[in-house]
DNA sequence: GAGTGGTCTAGACCACCTC
DNA sequence: AGGTGGTCTAGACCACTCG
């Protein structure tokens, strides 16, 4: 069975920029992920060894490397030693990545709005203190909120944030994102751990939901983490099965 | 607000072998992960700087890089310009990794038995024909299993694998998972894409779970890529939602 | 200014695969 | 034998944070 190797045009690496902020290892990586799902390298296609790219672009093999692997991570390439790195077969899903609700449906394209149900400062019971690492009685805020896509009720969301966040705003909540607000404030998330489970909807949600008392939703708890490794918000969603669902693409080390 | 400075203890990196087939990137990371899931390096401490890892090691720097990286990957670490490395604040759960239920199961302890329903070989339709990468009509393997945990039904497994794989024993398929059966068959499973959802439960599914007729069910669907990115095996399977859930760990590059 | 992590270089040796 | 990816080294310069 041959493998084609795949012969690149010219233009494909034309534009690095040896003093842009964005590393080399970047650059090089986001020019073969567009290569790659635009079907310039096709599928099951060998690209170049690491050595002959290296020598191409005049830039060290380890930084080639990582932009390869970068793409391993992803699930874009699988390399074999001896053999060559390959286009993985079969169309590619783009992965979940580490955003809200909120910017995935923005990002395809679908209008995402918010009504927000509760906000209210609480005493943080013991399980949601112990979750944020907060002492037990500490403030902590609640938010409650109703997301509709393209005007279809899609998820019922409940957070519970630090009290430090408590001056969050009603209004801007409705308009944006909850991560897109944190990142404003200068928060940026960088860990989340979450448990993704199914159970029957609450009264409550089968209304906010449109769906048949008792009918199943999607759940998710998510804990996240800031860059100092704090944990900053605790979100527990519960989502209609039938307008959404977790994609994940998963790589062995 | 003082960072801890964790002081390690002498034996830590006492039995680093140089000649192992392990990595030194690899040996060094597992021991800095049992040092910090126990406990020695504490949650929010900060560990030392990697050039003083690198010079106390006698390793370079990249390499003890790698290993850092290896675990900030996880969600174990987070790491800050000019500031240094700290341990995740939080206990931090295991990670979903490319392992089946069967193996997730055993690992925690939990004795898991398997009952086969079906094993057949079929013409492939349309849509499985698309998802395995074959020509519709090709022979594929569909077998549909019961997984139990402790005696009790966890979760009701479909897959569809390319016919060459028909020979696989129905005996040898209750005794072992099925990712288990194919790397002994010398099949890596290396990448693999999952959508996960929920949806009430078929009458079938319902009394091979136990449960009432139209209560939720977690669904997932898999398709996994060998090492050379070859479409191996589809899988369609429903949880018992009360019995299993998803955990994984997202970090932002 | 000193220390940290982020990037990059130019080599080296090895295990593995194909021819 | 020659090419591939996997690992490792010993430097270098930079941006950033802190005292």
């Amino acid at each position: 069975m041959a493998l084609e190797e795949a012969h690149w045009p010219e233009e494909l690496f034309a534009d690095l920029d040896r003093t842009s902020p964005l590393p080399m290892y970047s650059q090089v990586a986001s020019r073969l992920e567009s290569a790659i799902r635009s079907g310039v390298i096709p599928a099951g296609g060998r690209i170049e060894s690491e050595m002959a790219i290296a020598e191409r672009l005049q830039i060290s093999r380890p930084t080639i490397r990582r932009a390869i692997q970068d793409l391993v991570d992803k699930g874009l390439l699988v390399r074999q030693r001896g053999i060559g790195t390959q286009v993985v077969q079969g169309q590619v899903e783009r992965s979940v990545e580490l955003t809200s609700l909120f910017e995935d449906l923005s990002q395809a394209g679908i209008s995402a709005t918010t009504t927000l149900l509760d906000h209210e400062v609480l005493e943080a019971d013991e399980d949601v203190a112990a979750r944020l690492s907060l002492p037990a009685g500490d403030p902590v805020l609640h938010i409650r909120r109703r997301r509709m896509a393209d005007g279809v009720p899609v998820a019922v969301l409940d957070n519970h944030l630090p009290g430090e966040f408590a001056d969050l705003l009603p209004a801007s909540l409705e308009g944006a994102g909850l991560y897109q607000l944190l990142r404003s404030r200068g928060v940026g998330i960088r860990i989340a751990q979450q448990r993704i489970g199914a159970r029957a909807c609450t009264p409550d949600e089968a209304s906010l939901l449109e769906m048949e008392p008792g009918a199943p939703v999607l759940t998710m708890e998510r804990l996240t983490y800031d860059h100092t490794g704090r944990a900053i918000e605790l979100g527990r969603h519960a989502y209609h099965p039938d307008r959404y669902s977790f994609s994940t693409t998963l790589v062995a080390r």
